[in-house]
DNA sequence: GTGAAATTGCGCACATGCACACAAACGCGC
DNA sequence: GCGCGTTTGTGTGCATGTGCGCAATTTCAC
């Protein structure tokens, strides 16, 4: 490897895809940087040079081919084949997160939800019937498993995910609010609301005191 | 204003403040930016920087006092009041928002839940009436709200945010796929576990192929 | 076929954010 | 009260990321 891709790029790149799959569907057929830049409020040469990292996809003089960058975000991000996730914890944001279509059509097929109440276990939620989570080690074991969701109360995040780790899953998108240990080996991503507000709250307070 | 400070020092602080209310509840009085680094995973330079940015909070050889440090934060970033939030579209995840104690616990009173579904509209969700969405407009007019929480289909999102928008909401939290268009002045936060996923792809795939 | 308009890819300069390192300040033990 | 270990606040250099500007290339009209 040459280059180093910054992680900041690559973070980008789901923003353009998803531009460029609403692009397609409308039939567009080319683009320009221009036009993508003023649909996202990002600069111009800001994607241009995003886009170089990976290749020369464009055109001088006429732009990018709609379906031939979308083909290639799909290639680079890894969207051309499906992943396997498994949830965990299914109570209501488990719930909304097990029946929201977004996941499926995006090339993430949820094949199995995990939760620890006996209420719960056994029962069927969008089709699927709840696991027990004491048997979620085993069956990573038996099939591997490429993102583990925790829907869990926040003191039992640590733990579900170390499970999910010594398993061998590999990325984990952690919505309690607690922070959790891994290996530098695994991607997490954390989804706080209250942060989000608490640094709203900053720029509201600025707007009002001055 | 002299110094003007830089967005990703406000998007830090409410971390701080997080791991400072579970140092305060645990009864520990004075704490170190070494320590708080080690905690959150960065260094302690960087929070020493951050918090200078405020005042001089510290005392040498000594560190930081756990609830004053608390204190000054939290007036900092506005959480010594309460915060008016409505939620909009009260489907599986807007139930889910509107029963998660998060956000009352953090100083955000959710006020009001809105749907334009006849069949919720009316109904008692964690003990609050769904109200008609039709009635939101007249309703900000009368009551001053601080925050929108949006959580309607995708496709209504733009609408939604530019009532809110009009009637004078200036932070909206968005948990549509949709990007939104708004004036300068309005804090928007998208939460989109989807680009998340997109961007846990890429690195999976690295891993895998080399 | 030729000139004009459009647009990419990229070198380069600038801005921004981060970490280091150190003087100044504080607490504590004796 | 003095010296030693600790830790802050900040000046400074460095790395990283962003935007500008332009040559090269393509399209299009006539
Ligand atoms: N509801 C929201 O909008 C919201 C927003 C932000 C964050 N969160 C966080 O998401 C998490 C879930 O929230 P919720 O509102 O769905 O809570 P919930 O109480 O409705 O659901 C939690 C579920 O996890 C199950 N569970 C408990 N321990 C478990 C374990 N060890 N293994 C597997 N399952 C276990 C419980 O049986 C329950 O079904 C919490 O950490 C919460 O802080 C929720
Ligand atoms: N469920 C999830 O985990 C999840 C995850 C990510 C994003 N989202 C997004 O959150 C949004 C809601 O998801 P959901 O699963 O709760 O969907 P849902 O269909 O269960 O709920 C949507 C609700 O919005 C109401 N509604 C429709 N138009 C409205 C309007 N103009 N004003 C007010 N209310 C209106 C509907 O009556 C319904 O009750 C969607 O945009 C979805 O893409 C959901």
């Amino acid at each position: 490897m040459p280059i180093e891709i910054p992680d900041v790029v690559i973070d980008r790149l789901p923003l353009y895809y998803r531009l460029l799959s609403r692009l397609d569907s409308e039939g567009r057929s080319v683009v320009s940087s221009q036009e993508l830049g003023e649909e996202l409020g990002v600069t111009p040469a800001q994607i241009r040079k995003d886009l170089s990292y990976f290749g020369r996809f464009g055109k001088q003089g006429r732009g990018y081919s709609v379906p031939r960058l979308l083909d290639e975000l799909k290639a680079i991000l890894g969207l051309d084949g499906r992943w396997k996730v498994v949830v965990i914890g299914i109570g209501r944001l488990g719930r909304a997160i097990a029946s929201y279509p977004g996941f499926e059509g995006q090339g993430f097929d949820i094949i199995a939800l995990y939760d620890a109440s006996s209420g719960l276990v056994g029962t069927e939620i969008e089709g699927q019937r709840v696991k027990d989570v004491a048997t979620l080690e085993a069956d990573l074991k038996k099939t591997a498993v490429d993102i583990g969701i925790v829907a869990v109360p926040g003191e039992h995040a640590q733990d579900v995910v170390d499970t999910l780790v010594d398993a061998g899953v590999h990325a984990i998108l952690n919505y309690t609010p607690n922070r959790v240990q891994t290996p530098p080996n695994v991607e997490v991503r954390h989804i706080n609301p209250v942060l989000f507000l608490q640094s709203m709250t900053y720029h509201l307070k600025q707007r009002r005191g001055g």
